[in-house]
RNA sequence: UGCGGUGUAGCUCAAUUGGAAGAGCGGCGGCCUUUGGAGCCGAAGGUUAGAGGUUCAAAUCCUCUCACCGCAGCCA
């Protein structure tokens, strides 16, 4: 009754259309193609998985291609973590990863053929001068004084751009178009750009640069695109992507646009992650704070989660803003599923047993996945001494506090019931020791008689635990919209709490062994991953994302 | 308002293209539970930006209005 429409989106119905029509003999092609200018970030994934996923989708191909003819900005670091990125999240170029400078004879013999049909002209204005002459939105342009060169001067003065006979800047070639389109784009774009500059790929081979409009659809013309996916700031650009196409006669993909991802609690310009990291608000690119993919990778987040949270949210051109909680959910329904669950005491304070034999130590059997069966069993030491969590205990027990408190009875999970008999503090009033007694019946969890507990709390033993740091991150930003205030600066709205670092945290042994990258459940608080600055003798783990927490929210509400 | 876009539940998207406005997330309530997790169930939430028009029938077509976004780089 319920029709499959999972992840249909008016590209997908375009497709479908054009797949219908016989269009471009049925083949589905698309394309990725980031300048390699910085770091990828989530936004960048949507593009990601949007390109390799509709071609997946439709037995098509993707590749990846990098949109390298700025020199001035690009640098092959970013070739590599931008390679390494796409195949984190799990896509597959096969032997298509290309660069728009391998194109660049081509593309200058296309420009002579435009400049030989009297399309194209040299231009001697100056950057200041080309302003001028394009006029404003409302206002028509003027023509450039050079625009009526003759075609043979025209040659002649490419070619010396070319071999270098100009400074950078000195000329321009553009197309001659109309200077007074509504569109502005239309108004003689730029097609070349002079600049004496190495070239990532191409070294000091050339010295004009093909700018964006004049060289992008010719690279999706070149490698067969068939369905060109931008985000929706390139909108107004399609016309001019299909003057060129048409005015050069040559195989035609069609440019769609949809929006740009954007996420509350966080911001994605380039620029101002950029600006984080300079001005050392967060640690690099890779801080796990950060929207970057390699940022993300580190919190912990799967690429499944990422995909998952990306199809979720569908394509449209409608411009809004997606809420965190729904990134966090997906990875919450990923991990869940794979996690192994271990026991971490986060903020430990100790609990004495006092019934309970002096130097003896059981081991006791934990369920590693409750979702997975195949996940298996573990063992756990338990013995007099243990470490809970402090939160777990309150002398003064609210309403609807089901923990553990003086005379209460609670289970320590896989091991016993324990009754809290008394709590020693120190000079300041602070709790040092939780004095309990055990029933030795209830071991591995539950009560011969029957008799019900509250809560089961987990619990560490203190004579086995680890002792590790654990880093807690939070949200970047404390408001919504970091960028929605006039006045203010984003950087003003940076969250304070959005790391704190727990230097005192109580692992279960069986941690020690965990593989790095790795992301596992710390029972009752949340998921997290062994951090890359671990060493051989600390262990280093960050949160990726709490549990959700009934108990905070009844808190919460109580405010 | 020069041109180009976008307005459907709190958020993100659907609606077989003119045929009974729906899902996921969030929030709320309940059940269950050896994670206050997970899971399950339920109700709430809509003048489809607004006004007119065409039609037996409009989120969908037409007209007007409003709001928001993009465009004046030799960036992409």
């Amino acid at each position: 009754m319920i029709e499959n429409k999972e992840n249909t989106n008016f590209i997908h119905q375009i497709i479908e259309k054009d797949l219908l029509e016989g269009k471009n003999d049925k083949r589905i092609h698309t394309r990725f193609p980031p300048e390699p200018n910085g770091y990828l970030h989530i936004g960048h994934a949507k593009a990601i998985i949007l390109s390799f996923s509709t071609a997946e989708k439709y037995n098509g191909l993707c590749n990846l291609r990098f949109d390298d003819t700025n020199p001035m900005k690009e640098e092959e670091e970013f070739v590599k973590s931008i390679k390494e990125n796409v195949k984190w999240l799990g896509y597959d170029w096969a032997d298509r990863c290309y660069f728009a400078s391998n194109y660049f004879e081509k593309m200058y013999d296309y420009a002579v053929q435009l400049i030989k049909k009297g399309s194209a002209y040299v231009c001697d204005l100056n950057g200041e001068e080309i302003r001028k002459y394009r006029g404003t939105p409302k206002m028509s342009g003027e023509n450039s004084p050079y625009r009526d060169r003759s075609v043979d001067e025209n040659l002649e003065l490419f070619k010396k751009m070319r071999d270098g006979e100009f400074s950078t800047g000195e000329k321009t070639l553009r197309a001659k178009i109309d200077m007074s389109s509504s569109n502005m784009n239309m108004r003689d774009p730029i097609m070349y750009r002079i600049i004496h500059s190495e070239h990532h790929n191409t070294g000091n081979k050339w010295c004009i640069y093909p700018t964006y409009d004049w060289a992008h659809g010719l690279e999706d013309s070149i490698e067969n695109i068939t369905h060109s996916l931008c985000t929706l700031e390139f909108e107004d650009h399609r016309p001019l992507y299909d003057w060129f196409l048409d005015e050069l006669n040559v195989y035609h993909p069609q440019q769609i646009e949809f929006s740009r991802l954007n996420l509350n609690y966080t911001i994605m310009s380039k620029r101002k992650l950029a600006e984080l990291v300079e001005n050392k608000y967060v640690t690099g690119w890779d801080d796990p704070r950060m929207p970057t993919i390699s940022g993300l990778k580190r919190r912990g987040y799967t690429p499944e989660a990422i995909r998952d949270f990306v199809g979720r949210i569908g394509i449209s051109k409608n411009e809004g803003v997606v809420d965190m909680a729904l990134l966090e959910h997906c990875l919450r329904d990923d991990l869940n599923k794979k996690a192994l669950r271990f026991m971490a005491v986060l903020n430990p304070i100790k609990v004495v047993i006092d019934n309970y034999p002096e130097n003896q130590t059981e081991e006791l059997e934990a369920i590693n996945n409750p979702e997975d069966e195949s996940a298996g069993k573990r063992k756990l030491p338990f013995s007099k001494e243990l470490y809970i969590e402090k939160d777990d205990f309150m002398e003064d027990a609210p309403k609807k506090f089901w923990r553990l408190t003086v005379g209460r009875e609670v289970r320590l999970r896989y091991a016993y019931f324990i009754k809290a008999t008394s709590i020693s503090k120190d000079e300041n009033g602070e709790i040092t020791e939780i004095h309990c007694t055990y029933d030795p019946e209830t071991k591995g969890g539950n009560a011969p008689d029957g008799r019900k507990v509250k809560s089961t709390i987990h619990w560490v033993s203190a004579k086995d635990a680890i002792d590790t740091e654990v880093r807690m991150y939070d949200r970047l930003f404390s408001i919504s919209n970091p960028l929605s205030d006039k006045e203010k600066s984003y950087l003003e709205f940076i969250n304070p709490d959005s790391l704190k670092i727990l230097e005192n945290c109580k692992l279960e042994p069986n941690l020690k062994n965990i593989n790095n990258g790795e992301a596992v459940q710390f029972e009752r608080n949340g998921y997290f991953i062994l951090d890359k600055d671990s060493n051989d003798k600390k262990q280093i783990f960050n949160l990726a994302v709490t549990l959700r927490d009934q108990w905070k929210k009844i808190q919460k509400n109580k405010k």
